[in-house]
DNA sequence: TCTTTATGGTGAG
DNA sequence: TCACCCTAAAGAT
């Protein structure tokens, strides 16, 4: 399930399967039979990801523009589709069955500069520049929590980590942004560096300190104690067992510990 | 077997 | 701010 970390590991398993190799392409949903026969049996040169968006450069210059959205699921399988496979990826055996994106579509070699156009810096990025985020944070006033999830000033996230991470700072989510303090906007930079790398290593979101609570590793911490606030309201926080607080933010579901923020 | 929810985003009013 | 898009899994009954 996707922020900017689901689309990097996916990057890099897609580019495990794909690079530099011929791709049998289809759509057995039926919903992009064109796009599919334009890119079927053409030669992926490379799988890239910018935030939350997915790119595929094929050797003749195409371009494939997956976003996933809130419900796309995009699965290495060796067997027959299963449910509403927006497209199938083939390359021998294996197969990527892409399903519920919220983009897809076929074009040429503009379509990745069309679609970053309006991103933000992506931590995960090699191009990704702290200095750029501070810059766009500057100019916005509204509230830290909502500019977190503006993908046109940082790009890859979401709402599970954007929780985390202002609880991890101890940064009240309603203080605007263009007033949080600078060297806070680096720290959350830092953080977001950090944790999106985690995230990738471990496919999946784990945000506490192993040491919080007394487990060996980030990988080892069972599901259910892997985060801090997200979707636990009413819950103890796991700093000063005050409840975990739910309310809105930028119109997303926001959880806080109003003692430690 | 329902209904709800989801780590996202757009476009209309 | 709201309706809406896409799909599947989790939760409620």
């Amino acid at each position: 399930m996707p922020e900017g970390h689901t689309i990097h590991r996916l990057a890099r398993d897609l580019n495990r399967t794909f690079r530099a190799k011929p791709v049998e392409a289809s759509s057995p949903q039926g919903r992009f039979e064109a796009g599919a026969a334009r890119i079927d049996g053409q030669t992926c040169a490379e799988f890239e990801a910018w935030g939350k968006h997915l790119f595929a450069t094929f050797d003749n210059g195409d371009v494939l523009h997956v976003h996933l959205g809130l419900i796309g699921k995009f699965r290495k399988t060796k067997g027959e589709p299963v449910g509403a496979v927006r497209l199938r990826m083939s390359q021998g055996a294996t197969h990527w069955d892409l399903s519920g994106p919220m983009v897809c579509t076929v074009g040429g070699p503009d379509l990745i500069e069309e679609a970053t156009a309006k991103l933000g810096p992506d931590p995960l990025r090699k191009d990704g520049d702290v200095d750029e985020f501070i810059a766009r944070m500057r100019r916005k006033r509204i509230a830290i929590g909502a500019a977190l999830l503006d993908q046109s000033v940082v790009a890859g996230i979401g709402n599970v980590y954007r929780a985390e991470f202002l609880f991890i700072l101890g940064i009240d989510p309603r203080t605007p942004a263009n007033k949080v303090e600078e060297a806070d906007l680096r720290l959350i930079w830092n953080l977001a560096v950090e944790q999106l790398r985690l995230g990738v290593r471990l496919n999946r979101i784990v945000t506490v300190d192993p040491s919080d609570i007394g487990a060996p590793d980030a990988k080892s911490i069972p599901k259910g104690e892997r985060l801090y606030v997200y979707k636990r309201q009413g819950a103890p926080c796991r700093t000063c067992t005050n409840p975990i607080e739910q309310f809105e933010v930028a119109g997303r579901k926001m959880w806080e510990c109003t003692t430690c923020q």
